[in-house]
DNA sequence: TAATTTTGCTAACACGTGTCAGCATAGAAG
DNA sequence: CTTCTATGCTGACACGTGTTAGCAAAATTA
């Protein structure tokens, strides 16, 4: 490994030509007029010496790091998107492999973000940023919005221009919902995480009640209630919807992690699922699986969000601004046992 | 954003001194005398135009990247490592922040690594590599290592000199193994997974058996079955255990992922946990603590896996070889039910 | 006063690449 | 034969920084 490293002249000398050329076949520099001969012996002494260009450079002559950060700022959410950081990583990666453009992990805490954020722009560590967990209440993030940074948000910001990757989250919460109506249930409960800091958990609410509304149904208060991130929020949450009367038969849980809770409080109260109580989740987060009964839920296309984030990202670095900004991803519903047999 | 990028001679022009001096300041270089009103200028210069220098350049120059690349190797494994995933890529940049360095994302899938490796070292990329999931059977691997690449392994890799980070196996099987037999039990059963390919299921396996000899408890082979890395391959292996006779009233299963098939084997086949059988798992995956009854496990430190493997890393890159080379860290048994309460 | 050292700073080079302007040579056109 | 154009290639500059060698002025010593 302390071989001396390969520069482009020694491909040149091996091939014969001047290091320009090399950089011409190399790169494939349109309009430049390369004999056949020429460009198969520089590509045959690149291939001999293992060439690789160096990376700074590169960079530092073209302007382009060909780097896109990827920005981790949660607060208390933290349990679920550490479920599905390992496919939106990966998803971000092979959109971004595709353009030649490397993956930066860099979580920045609110709490010490002193100037973590001029760093990795002004100082040229990366040509973008995806944020993922952004906040509404967060000022440096607003700061670099309005400088106008090329910034794509994982997930959604209410009130704010800058482009985005989410979820359909009504459309989502629709299949859910309408889901739990052709199996014949008309007392279908809500249990609604985080609306307020969450701006999901609204959307996913409002397409529920429009859901309900399309197929004749009224929206009951009393049927919906509203719970944290944790588990165990899920579980006051579903003893204070059991005390409706009547009961309801089926409830949609926005969150997955909130269902867990919810399932285990229906279950110590003595009641059976699918039978007494049918349960969606949404998230479909690794565990739902496992759970007694396996839990019916709205499946997160993580690998997906990855994916599409990355492909926005770097089409606004290019500048091809005409681009669709606000990405929605369609969502899938995964039927398994907790939303029960058809009951008609 | 289009704002003129700061250069360090803008600095120098506020502060009425030259480039050098900006850089001597900045970079506190040693044996070099500024004056503290100077110093004082250059500093308040900086910080007034939020001067970061350019990344590429410095490591240009440098001839270091500070940036570590975390590459993804894994196979069949992947549900766990997922899981740890978040945690682990904490403890890498965390302690790589401490030098300064970055990180890189990189999973290069064994398939199509052609050529991604030499990108990444030869192309100057990375400084180093820490490479999580490492195969006996890699032989792009078996290169990088021989040719003395700066590389950590997270895990393990028999018969090859190279810097590892890994969990103590061994010791922590000794402590599930003995924790069952405080509790009172004799008849103690294993599964192991998937020992062939991963050697952490083999030392599991010795850790548990010279655990039952110092007790005076003799090897029972009818206690001890395999699996592979799935839930579903831990049901047939529990299945296979019970038909042991006389049945064990405990088992030591090597990895979470597995326990969870193999307790809904013991439920399916109406018995008890922990009144029939404790399970105590290994890893402790987040899953652990939702399952019925919550899973009694070896705790893995995966961000302290990360921070280990990191801090390695740098040292070796900076030459600091005398640094032991392989870590082994401590885990910790998180008692929850399945394991029982004492039977004595 | 003259010689020496110390202090505080700077000019100039190097890092390895991409790329613009230009330069021979060969062929075509006049 | 001369002039022009296309072909195939190269010399030289720029990117922004770290760092070595060195220089003037001030301070110290002789």
């Amino acid at each position: 490994m302390t071989r001396r490293r390969v520069h482009s002249w020694d491909v040149a000398n091996l091939a014969g030509v001047s290091r320009t050329t090399v950089s011409f076949v190399l790169n494939n520099v349109p309009g430049m007029r390369i004999s056949a001969d020429t460009r198969q012996r520089v590509l045959e002494a690149a291939k001999q010496l293992d060439y690789h260009p160096d990376a700074s450079a590169r960079r530092l002559v073209t302007g382009k790091t060909s780097i896109l950060g990827y920005v981790e700022r949660q607060s208390p959410e933290h349990a679920l998107s550490d479920a599905f950081l390992p496919q939106v990583l990966r998803g971000v990666h092979d959109s971004a492999a595709t353009y030649n453009f490397e993956v930066l992990f860099a979580p920045i805490p609110l709490e010490l973000s002193k100037g973590r954020f001029s760093r990795l722009l002004q100082g040229h560590h990366v040509d973008g940023i995806i944020l993922s967990g952004p906040r509404s209440d967060d000022q440096e993030v607003h700061q670099l919005i309005e400088a106008n940074a090329p910034i794509v948000l994982q997930g959604h910001l209410p009130n704010m221009q800058v482009a985005s990757v989410d979820v359909d989250n009504v459309k989502s919460a629709k299949m859910a919902t309408s889901h739990l109506i052709r199996k014949g249930h008309t007392r279908i409960g809500m249990i609604v995480h985080s609306p307020e800091a969450f701006t999901a958990g609204e959307a996913r609410l409002q397409g529920y009640q429009e859901t309900l509304e399309e197929h004749g149904l009224s929206v009951d208060p009393d049927l919906i209630a509203f719970a944290s991130f944790t588990s165990s929020s899920g579980e006051h949450a579903m003893r204070k919807l059991l005390k409706a009367i009547p009961r309801p038969t089926a409830v949609f849980i926005s969150s997955d992690t909130v269902a867990i809770g919810a399932m285990q409080a229906v279950q110590e109260l003595g009641y059976h699922i699918p039978q007494d109580l049918a349960i969606v989740g949404f998230d479909d987060i690794p565990m739902s699986v496992y759970l007694k009964p396996p839990l019916t839920t709205i499946h997160l296309p993580a690998y997906g969000i990855g994916w599409a984030a990355a492909d926005l990202l770097i089409h606004l670095i290019d500048k091809d601004d005409a681009l669709e900004t606000n990405v929605l991803l369609d969502t899938e519903l995964v039927v398994r046992e907790s939303c029960g047999a058809s009951r008609i």
